[in-house]
DNA sequence: AATGGAGCCAACCGCCATGGC
DNA sequence: GGCCATGGCGGTTGGCTCCAT
């Protein structure tokens, strides 16, 4: 079965040759991409434009970063995914150089492991039940991670990333870490509301910070029920006492500033620290 | 040296969103 | 509003390499 966009054409498969690598390059330097159906006709590539931009995007492009990831770039991953899940694009976008398609072989070849052998779900970050964890860890030998980082302490969301996380609002609350409880213990779900008190509800509505509601995902990691915001609260699954919660603003990074960081803070009545010009820290 | 399994990664597939007509 | 072309994205696969036996 041939592709949908060029099912009629003969057309190369597999891998690239230097060759036609050449012409790619070559003709993308020179010309551009206006249109990527375009470019194999006249690059003179026996190939689909949605293989040549492929291609582009994740070999021949200039500003690619080659060799192996770096702890901090690894680090950056992990904790961008523990928000955004599996958005390889989004991800990639936190990394310089780096692209979807390599952050995703990336994460399934190694990262998925490190946090198996650590007894973490992958997919939601949490702590598996112990008898899950018990049976991952024998039956790999992986060699022992190093401890997870605290996002409370070590995390720094730069602001042009729009994104970033907030935990512990309740200031009589546990820390992320203690939240690990014995392997016995299964943690209650429960709700909390969040009451938006009408500064928040004004900040929120206006459209020079965030658009609209839709514009704010809040995500707890923690649980697997997905929490909700309504126009006049926040509802978050949760156990017991204490809110952890993940907030990702899709808006743009110019819209945030200092007052909106204090405001917000004060709103949500948490301890959020305006750092410097790079970043905030929680 | 041969072989088979595991891991890695480049490339493909299929779905979805968007924009033009 | 419907259709089509195109681009973007996440999931999956096939083939190559490495390593243990």
């Amino acid at each position: 079965m041939g592709h949908r966009c060029c099912g009629k054409h003969k057309v190369n498969r597999g891998l690239w040759s230097p060759e036609e690598d050449e012409k790619l390059l070559r003709y993308i330097t020179t010309h551009g991409h206006p249109s990527w159906s375009s470019v194999p006709k006249f690059a003179g590539l026996q190939r689909c434009g949605k293989s040549c931009r492929l291609r582009w995007i994740n070999y021949l492009r200039p500003d690619l970063k080659r060799g192996s990831f770096t702890a901090e770039e690894e680090q950056s991953i992990i904790d961008v995914h523990r928000i955004l899940g599996n958005k390889w694009a989004q991800i990639a976008k936190h990394l310089p150089g780096r692209t979807d398609n390599e952050v995703k072989n990336f994460w399934n070849s190694c990262i998925k492991k490190k946090l198996l052998s650590q007894g973490l779900d992958p997919s939601t970050h949490n702590l598996m039940p112990s008898h899950k964890r018990s049976s991952v860890s024998s039956s790999s030998n992986i060699p022992k991670p190093s401890k997870k980082k605290s996002i409370m302490t070590n995390t720094k969301f730069d602001l042009s990333t729009t994104a970033f996380s907030i935990t512990n609002i309740n200031p009589h609350s546990s820390t992320k870490q203690n939240r690990v409880k014995s392997p016995n213990q299964t943690p209650v779900p429960s709700q909390t509301i969040i009451p938006i008190n009408d500064t928040m509800s004004t900040l929120l509505d206006d459209e020079n910070v965030i658009p609209n509601w839709s514009d704010v995902d809040v995500m707890a990691p923690i649980h697997e029920e997905a929490p909700m915001f309504s126009s006049d609260k926040a509802v978050v699954g949760d156990d017991d006492d204490d809110i952890n919660m993940d907030i990702l603003f899709n808006t743009p990074s110019s819209t945030f500033d200092n007052d909106f960081a204090s405001i917000f803070s004060s709103a949500m009545s948490i301890d959020f620290n305006p750092m410097d010009d790079l970043g905030w820290t929680f």
